[in-house]
DNA sequence: ACATTTTACCCCACTTTTCCCCACTTTCCT
DNA sequence: AGGAAAGTGGGGAAAAGTGGGGTAAAATGT
């Protein structure tokens, strides 16, 4: 099971390629055999998973009862935009155009590592996703950990 | 289960490095396998915790649904700031420049044993901290304590 | 169907950063 | 007092990050 975290600036080159920090990278089961699935994410970012977490989401996906009409939206929604994508010789990723594209992705990518997923950022626009959150971190953390804090976090 | 707890003052060398108190070290389970996770602490301060802590931490925070945006943003903010680092042979820690930036830290560090974790902070910051409250200890105390009773505190 | 253009993918190369190892000094403990 | 452990510093090999060219495959147009 895949842990990413931590984050990082990355340069998008001319081709379309990025790096996944090797700290990330050092995340990663050989069961994803190199290969993620790249997809649309909430917020304007986008979701890597390695192929493995992917097959795990893929299950529960299926799973679920197609019965009512926003499911099924959801899921075209979901599957319209993922990709898969094999890492190149230097541990690369080739971003989709259309990904790119929603992502307002150009020359740079902010990566964040989250769990099970890396997320793929235009810097400004996470600049912008952070600003325009009034709580400070510490406030959101009380929140959140007081909301379960019978489980005890942190 | 670690249990850190005291105090110290320490030399952060030019690469940015920092020894692990050795009265603090004694208390890291072998299954941390040599393993900090560095995270960004509430109030302006890093939290270390031993890899096998920080995953009790992490088993938490993925069972927590996704779905509503506060704690996707609460998730985020974590994940962004979280580094996995590997102490060297000579039990130091080496500190991520963002880390190090979000927390103050230049030439120096001053450890606290918190019970799972050890907190890292500008030693100037902790003292700024401490003379921000207005509260002595002994009030503080006694409403903390005082509001778990039942719970037979102390 | 074929030629032409575009896209994908492998390989190689250069620069910078990271990390591993060795070494010295000071403090602690018996 | 002596040995061991703790605290601090620095050099060099290895890995990471970035860029670019060449060939093969795919898409496009006539």
């Amino acid at each position: 099971m895949s842990s990413f975290k931590g984050s990082d600036n990355y340069i998008v080159d001319a081709k379309g390629r990025v790096s996944i920090p090797s700290k990330m990278r050092r995340n990663i089961e050989p069961a994803a055999n190199q290969t993620f699935v790249v997809a649309r994410g909430l917020e304007k970012c986008l979701y890597a998973y390695p192929l493995d977490e992917w097959e795990r989401l893929e299950t529960t996906i299926r799973d679920m009862p197609q019965s009512n009409e926003k499911d099924r939206f959801f899921v075209r929604m979901l599957m319209q935009w993922s990709e898969e994508v094999k890492l190149d010789g230097q541990y690369r990723l080739l971003l989709p155009r259309a990904l790119m594209d929603f992502a307002e992705i150009e020359h740079e990518v902010f990566f964040i590592g989250v769990l099970d997923h890396i997320e793929l950022w235009n810097p400004n626009n996470f600049k912008k996703y952070i600003d325009s959150k009034r709580e400070s971190y510490e406030r959101v953390a009380e929140h959140v950990i007081g909301a379960r804090r019978q489980d005890s976090v942190l």
